[in-house]
This record gives C-alpha cells, structure tokens and sequence, in this order.
DNA sequence: AGCCGTTGTCAACAGTGTTGACAAACGTTG
DNA sequence: CAACGTTTGTCAACACTGTTGACAACGGCT
C-alpha cells in the first residue's frame, strides 16, 4: 500500500490551503484531494492539529540556512525577519504558531540558533530566555497581525494605508488631537519597515539590559 | 418573556470561556449556562461570531480609565497591559483587529492617548509614528500569541509549560546543546510576566532612540 | 379583547474531528 | 516460497459543532 505520506499529505494540504481558506480546510475535503479515504490521513497524523503544525513547519524549511555570523544582532536580527517572510507567506499557517511549542525540527534549530547566539554573547541563562520568548513574541505576533493585509498586491495595501491615514485626518480635533496632528505619519513605509523598526528598538533594548 | 437580553447572554459567555476555554466554547454550552434553550442565543445575536465580538467590545471598553500619568513610560505600559489582557479574555477580538474593518472608538481612544503620551515626551511625528506602531504590534500579536494558552485554567496551563520544558530537555544534546542547558530556564513566570519583560526592553530601546 | 411582533422551545440539517472494526498490502522471518 | 505480524486504506458510526424553520407562549399595543 502505502499511497500516502506525510510529505505527501502536507503538500496536498497546502494545495488544499491555497484553495478553499483556512476555515474550510476539513479532513474530509483533503481525502477527497488526495483521492483517499478521509480517515487515511490519522494513520499519518495523530489529529488534525498535529497536521497543520507538520504543514506550518513545512514553510519553515530553509530558514535558518546561511545566516550571518559577524554578531549575535545580526544573526537573529536576519533570523527574525525571515521567519516573519515564511509566517506571512502563508497567512493561515502563522496563526498555527499559536499556542504551540516548537516540536518540529526547524521550530527547534530556530530555537536552538537564537539560543545559542545569545549564549555566545554572554546572556545568563535565565536573560538568554527572556531574550528569547521576547524577539519570537514581536516576530510571530507581528506576522500574525500582518498576514491578512500581506496577502493583497502592494497597490490595494497602499491604498488601504492612505485610507486609515485618511480616518485618523477626518477625526474630531477637539477629541482627538494627536491623531489628526500626525496622522500622515501613520503607517509609513511597508509593514516590513515598521517591523523592523521595532525588532530593532527591541534588540537595542536588550542589549542594554544585558550590559547593565 | 424577556428572560435573556444582550447584556445577559455577553455575561454568561464571558463566565463560561473562563470555565472551558475558548475553543470549546459552544452555543450548546451557553445555553446550558444560562438554563435555556442554546437557540434562544439567535433571538440576540445573528451569529457566533457576532456574540464574540459584542465580548470582545465589553473587555475594551475601561481599558483608558484611570491611567497613570507621571510618565509615558508609565501610561503606554500599563495601557498595552490591559490591552493585552482584554485580548486575551476574547481571542476573537484580535482576528478582528487583523482586518480593520470599521474602526471602534475604543481603538481610537487607545490611539490618541498612546500618540498624546509620545508627543508630550517629544518624539516628533515620525519617531511618535513608529513608536506607537512598534508598542501596538507587540501587544496585539504578544496577545493573539498566547490567547489559546490564556483561556485555559492556571494549573492546566503550568502543566504544559513543564511539559514543554522537559521536552526540550529530552532533546539530543550533541545537535540542541544550548536547548538542552536552559531547558528549565525556559517559559519562566506567566505569559503575562514574560510579555511585560519583553515591553519593558522595547520601550528602553524607544527611549534611547528617542535621546539619541 | 384582540392583534402582532418578540422571544423561548424543539427537531432537524449539514457540517466537523475522531475512533473502532475489518480487509488488503507490505516487510520480515522461518 | 509460505506464513506471520505490522502497517495502511476503507467503511460506518459517534459525538460534537453552528445554524435554520416551524410552532407556541408571552408581552405590549390599540
């Protein structure tokens, strides 16, 4: 027998995915995908959830490859910000994240990259997890909040962007003065930049706290 | 008749996600909550997803009470706590913010008061700008990060954080040595605790930018 | 009192994830 | 080669889910 594999069960997934949307991703419509029995799929996942952590996984593949070495801030600096790429590369997977500890293979070198840059700097151990728990925070938070609006053409989000800056312009002075003040500040850049920015201020601030 | 009216059934979900946890929690067990028919819910609301976001409106409604006020320092942290908290008590309250459908006055206020803290302190618009959308991203995504994990009881909940670190503790230490050493140092204190020290080094890092 | 819209109740539908029993194919051993 | 045990695919079924339509009971109105 052995039609199926895991492999082959994520990629038909994913296929599926791209298709119908997150939400209407069943176990029934991917046998029907694969052109198998539905229940075939728990011979090779434990559950369904256990699926889409494989398939969450699966877009992580490369991303820990040929990173920057010169300095801890660089390596998980580029690290940061392609997982960010992946996570938003697939919108519904990044929301998989959630909640899960990295079981999977890459969710654990990236883990054990961030940890072991940190180390090498001289971050404690307890600083060395805090480090960490706080820059995965920012970067997976930040693609989850990112993902709807990373799935549209630049065009129709810029125009989306001048919208919201628009609202903020057209608010009551009296009631809301900042907003209207520096509202075509707002949203400056791409999502990317402003992501950016912030992994920065984040790094900065933990290497002062680790110097103090 | 009359018995349920919107205000009853928002209160009675709220107790019952506390009880049970987000994803399981059901218009059948709302129903049995509240002693009534779980269909008697449509007589108040359209859908599900319209109770949810009615929950998630009540939890963001004194989130700008009472602010403290001696610094921005003081009055961004403690607004992106009790952001956070609101958006964990409701999940779907930060999928809607993903979207950016119509914007709440809520959200404004939260706006306005963050960019009025920045401006008071002297950033200029665009350091203002990335300042507020730097502390926003952490909190919204900190938050729809660890919803699944918020909505479950304590124990239960420390229960999975051992789990977790042991199993970075089982791990071959020849490929994960750096995982395997601080396993126990890993997720330390709540999620809450952890969030706070990651806020904490990014409002450093804004500050030091800011002076810079 | 009589009407009408609102609300609670019930049964049912179309889905969902998941499990247990049974059969076909495989890899390994005698 | 034959026989075995394990793995894998198939099928029916269970226990759920959100939601809808029909029906009855109640409240506020003229």
């Amino acid at each position: 027998m052995a039609r199926l594999t895991r492999d082959l069960i994520v990629s038909a997934a994913i296929e599926v995915l791209g298709n119908v949307g997150f939400e209407h991703l069943s176990v029934r419509k991917l046998g029907e995908a694969l052109d198998a029995d539905p229940t075939a799929i728990y011979r090779h996942f434990r559950s369904k959830e256990e699926l889409l952590r494989a398939m969450g996984d699966r877009s992580l593949a490369e991303v820990v490859d040929d990173l920057p070495m010169e300095s801890w801030r660089a390596c998980v600096r580029e690290l940061c910000i392609r997982i960010r790429a992946a996570n938003l590369a697939h919108p519904a997977l990044a929301s998989l994240v959630r909640g899960a500890p990295p079981r999977h293979q890459n969710e654990l070198l990236i883990t054990e990259t961030i940890l072991g840059q940190l180390r090498r700097a001289r971050f404690d151990a307890e600083a060395a997890a805090g480090a960490y728990h706080a820059v995965i925070e920012l970067t997976i938070g930040s693609a989850a909040i990112d993902s709807t609006l990373a799935s549209m053409p630049t065009a129709a989000r810029e125009a989306i962007y001048a919208e919201w800056r628009a609202d903020y312009a057209a608010l009551d002075t009296s009631s809301f003065p900042h907003s209207v003040d520096i509202a075509n500040a707002l949203y400056p850049g791409t999502a990317d930049d402003r992501f950016v920015f912030a992994l920065d201020r984040l790094l900065d601030g933990l290497e002062t706290q680790r110097s103090a």
